[in-house]
DNA sequence: TCAAGAATTACTCGAACTGAGAACAACCGG
DNA sequence: CCGGTTGTTCTCAGTTCGAGTAATTCTTGA
């Protein structure tokens, strides 16, 4: 609260000028490589550089925008997006020419096709996340904190079914895992956790047609069931660091 | 990203005026219930209802107005308050003045005294959760949320020592946890998964000179150790329901 | 066409962890 | 002194976990 302030006369001259702005983390899954959605800054500053898709916010909802800049970044109208609000951003001096406020989002697609150029982006692209460095303004961090999220989420959701198609195979759901953790997982333990896991995945009652890419059987076909939250939760691999 | 719409030209004046505050939901144990800092509105709107307290962000960063409204309103300089960002509300029409997004934080204080009003509240007060609902604009939305997080956090994380003081028993620690779920937790598995968390708790070596409030020996005295995640982690007893 | 390699899936096994309960000593109040 | 409460440590059975093995099916390349 607090807004006490503008109570009494708020005149809008009489502060600086804010501005509030969108930016997306959108991720996705392309050749077994997870990859992030930049465009190309095509005006001072930072032209020339890449940053994450984003705009200003209107007349609508924070969520609402997210989604606009999203589809009008990419050209796609996101029907099955995950999304969801990651961190806000507002340091002074973050933006060189006046205070912005910038409300960061985190966008998890299936894999899509390469994105038209938008209206407002001179051209967009996915890029590896681990390709993604030297971003404008401070979005080097924002795409940190959007990776961070993501992994830590993958743990305890199924996030990950956001990433795949309506239907796919165990085997598929572990690449997933594997190319947002960067480490590879033990395939039948992994099968064991996942079936175990009420409300994870549902049998589609199928097969898959295609075999394996590189040999063995056809997998059987699942798709996303309807539990929100893993219990118990597929934990990664302990990794004594990040600990303390 | 997407400020090239500032750019080339931005005229303040041509867009309507918008305004960022930081909310705090700010939380602390007393006599064994949870409690958060409300304020009363002496303005309108909301004339008279009870909100979180926050304020308008100066030419700081967001943790730091966060940090400084919290000490305005409750007086005390909080050196070990322990504050995170939890979400940013922008709906329009959340307040009925103008556009205003407000950044909610989240904080945890040990035991804090009685509040003395702040600058610019007209009075501040801990609350018990269960009795404060009824807040001014979306505020028990962000109360909600806040809590959410905080039950949360705990399982993973070694929060619950920004509860207790420097030096503190594992039965203080479990009364923390059982506040913040609503829910008695076992002593003796509480007791064996604490010590067994490497860095969660460490032993001072001394002894209350307190004995049990209602008997019992005198506990041993921890403090908190150097783990920022907790591994394992200490699951709530599940709850089939917020699962779907 | 056939052998080699790879992937899905289902097991096994010991280690680790969990929840529930019991045991015991220390300490309070009356 | 005595009953009740609390901190702390154990026990025990059920569950989960990581790692490895094995059967089966399919692709690839000789």
């Amino acid at each position: 609260m607090g807004e006490e302030e503008f109570l009494s006369g708020y005149d809008p001259s009489a502060y600086p000028a804010v501005a509030v702005t969108v930016d997306v983390v959108a991720l996705t899954i392309r050749d077994g490589r997870l990859c992030v959605l930049l465009v190309e800054r095509g005006e001072q500053p930072f032209a020339g550089r890449r940053a994450l898709p984003g705009g200003f916010v209107k007349e609508e909802g924070l969520d609402a925008a997210a989604l606009r800049e999203l589809e009008e970044e990419t050209g796609v109208s996101l029907a099955r997006v995950h999304l969801e609000q990651l961190k806000t951003y507002g340091n002074p001096g973050r933006d060189p020419r006046m205070r912005v406020f910038s409300v960061a989002y985190l966008a998890f697609a299936p894999s899509l096709p390469e994105p038209e150029a938008g209206t407002d982006a001179s051209g967009a692209y996915w890029v590896p996340v681990e390709e993604a460095a030297g971003l404008a303004f401070d979005h080097d961090v924002i795409l940190a904190d959007g990776l961070d999220r993501a992994r830590a989420k993958l743990e305890y959701t199924p996030l990950a079914t956001a990433f795949a198609g309506d239907d796919f195979t165990i085997a598929e759901l572990r690449q997933i895992y594997a190319a947002v953790w960067g480490e590879e997982l033990h395939a039948g333990n992994f099968h064991r956790k996942v079936l175990s896991v009420p409300g994870f995945v549902e049998s589609t009652g199928e097969t898959s047609t295609r075999g394996g890419e590189r040999g063995g059987p056809k997998p059987k076909l699942y798709r996303a069931g309807d539990a929100r939250l893993l219990h118990p939760a597929l934990l990664r691999p302990t990794r004594e660091d990040d600990v303390r």
